[in-house]
DNA sequence: CGGAGTTCGTAAGGTGTACTAACAAATGTG
DNA sequence: CACATTTGTTAGTACACCTTACGAACTCCG
């Protein structure tokens, strides 16, 4: 694979200490002979980088461990969780945008949430995140580490929005205009996107995921191999609008029909099962058939070993993943695709959780 | 992302190494300076990685550049692409296995085929391609830099062959065996995959492409962020199965019907062509929609820029390429990915090719 | 035609990173 | 209580890349 760039002592370093971090963050307390034996650096190196992260507040010392056997009793230490805070902020909403300072575990401290007014236009939609942003900076009372924004829309990787129609907005520079405003690390990235990581850093962590999230449209953010997928035209996940079966269906805002986004819309389907509550069910096998019909061929493709769903559970969760994983799994090949999971996500509030493990992964090298 | 391990100096050297080597693969001659401007290193770290390159026999001075202009007149270096030759095989035809000796540029120099016989046994199978890479080797007249071998089936990413029907292989240690067999560099991977690898190398460089072939199966081997797709499996790009379509469709040789393989392999259409050569455009025009339907959601999953069809450019080339194109324009969101090429690809024999590759990335660090 | 300026490649010495070797501190074991 | 074991630190070494400086070879211009 191609290289990326030229690597200096100083980059070897910062990956080194990254790796500390990672492990600390996701065995939790450890001594740091136990971190030398976890990553293979010798117990001086680790010291070192230990005394860096001390130095910078982001690990601290527990204290002495207890132990049964012969030598001197460790030093517990551990990534200092509560030490630092995190702002993130969910821009998916239709009517409000939500926000959240979390602790470096992922857990929310303080929420907020801006009203959006109808048809907002995109410079009352622009200040509308800038004052959450900040009173969720006042609510904050240690050190902020940086913010994270998952946005609905195309984004690019340096956090410009490239298109986003709900906002209407269109090449804003978020990110760029963000951390002029506050002065401090900045992270804008796709709202699909950022809930995969929330997945793939808190949940099972499988290397090759896909969530799926189910909501008045239909997107995904993907994993292939422990890394991010983005796409030539940082479009990947957009499944919305893929046509799926050659049956027709029902028309899809976009003027097509039979797009995936038509057949499983939450809007659509409650307006369904409204209309004829009997068939509640039926509807909603209906629609997950739809959903495996259209993952399949990304599931064999790229091996996906799980696929997350987040959404509404009282809809997803009955008939609806029941039968999706059934189609899943009558349309790919036996005896390799038969053990791949279709499931709900169990984390609430995905996409502020995604967006400050954007934040922990570009400041300290951890998701 | 999860940081995968400790980065020593030596580890940093290396990648480096591949730096220059990378650089100098696809820019050609160049001279030192060219290449310290190029990849951002000085020109005395520049010095000191070309010189332990010429030791080694990669890199070679070609002589002075005549230039207009002021200044030294720069020392022209190159990877000597004739100085070390690679063995690459293909393992995927149906009666034969083919090989080749190949210069560092992919380029052919001797070709040697051993026919199998019908109905092999696993290990007359092991014994052809031992019999092949001995005939290469003697045929090889610079030192070898290794052996890349295209399989079909899954294959781990040790070089395991974990199931390849049609050799009726199954967990067998390929690599390993060759390995000890002729006591030099060897790489095995599936056969789809070392294609994609030989499109990307040495075709338009795109950094999202999904490669598909075409034959008596179908398999497809995908790079995503410049990064080779393997999956949880090892078992990416097996989308033979893949049901397309839901209204039925032809028996599948796996029970199911209306696979992708079914409805599109070559066999197949050359059978419904002779049966009714009349409507052959038809036919392939049929096939082509049946292909784009399929790929439809992998495309949009990852944002692929480009799908790369390799097969009997005869059946692929016109009505059935077209028919793809139109469809899958036709099942994506427009503005999105309307610019998304399939495309016939322009590469002979690209598994020979892409085993090739494999060995220059694993032994040089390019790709 | 000779000096100034430019570019190339190399040499010498410095900085940063991780390593090995060795040791003090704190504990269990015979 | 001597000894082994484990932890964390100190001292010195190896390595990679950097900055600075210089000789070589060429062009340009007075």
């Amino acid at each position: 694979m191609r290289t990326t760039g030229k690597v200096l002592p100083e980059q070897a370093r910062s990956h080194n200490r990254s790796l500390v971090l990672q492990t600390l963050y996701h065995r939790g307390e450890m001594s740091r002979a136990d971190l030398s034996r976890e990553t293979g650096l010798t117990r001086v190196t680790i010291s070192d980088l230990v005394a860096e992260c001390i130095a910078d507040g982001i690990v601290r010392e527990i204290g002495v461990r207890e132990v049964a056997g012969p030598g001197k009793p460790p030093i517990v230490i551990d990534i200092d969780r509560d030490g630092h805070q995190i702002i993130g902020v969910d821009l998916s909403g239709t009517a409000a945008f939500q926000g959240a300072v979390l602790n470096l575990d992922g857990h929310m401290l303080h929420r907020r949430t801006v009203s959006l007014p109808v048809d907002a236009d995109p410079d009352e939609a622009y200040a509308a995140v800038v004052e959450l942003v900040r009173e969720l900076i006042a609510a904050a009372d240690r050190p902020v580490l940086g913010i994270g924004v998952g946005s609905p829309g195309i984004v690019r990787p340096d956090g410009t929005v490239l298109s986003a129609p709900n906002l209407s907005w269109s090449d804003l520079p978020l990110e760029q205009r963000l951390h002029d405003e506050f002065a401090m690390p900045v992270l804008v990235r796709n709202d699909a996107n950022a809930a995969v990581l929330a997945e793939y850093t808190f949940g099972a962590a499988r290397s090759d995921i896909m969530l799926v999230r189910i909501g008045r449209g239909v997107g995904a953010g993907l994993i292939a191999g422990g890394q991010a997928v983005i796409g030539g035209r940082f479009a990947a996940g957009e499944i919305g609008h893929v046509v799926t079966g050659t049956d027709d269906g029902p028309l899809c805002a976009c003027g097509n029909r039979g797009c995936l986004e038509a057949w499983v819309n939450a809007p659509h389907l409650l307006a369904l099962i409204e209309a004829d509550p009997a068939r509640r069910g039926e509807i909603l096998a209906q629609a997950g058939r739809r959903l495996g019909i259209a993952i399949a061929p990304i599931v064999a493709a790229l091996d996906l070993s799980q696929v997350v769903l987040a959404g509404a559970p009282e809809l997803l969760g009955g008939e609806f993943v029941e039968a999706a994983t059934k189609t899943l799994h009558t349309r790919t090949l036996d005896g390799v695709f038969e053990d791949v999971e279709i499931v709900l996500t169990a984390q609430r509030d995905i996409v502020l959780r995604g967006a400050a493990v954007m934040v922990l992964s570009a400041q300290l090298g951890v998701s």
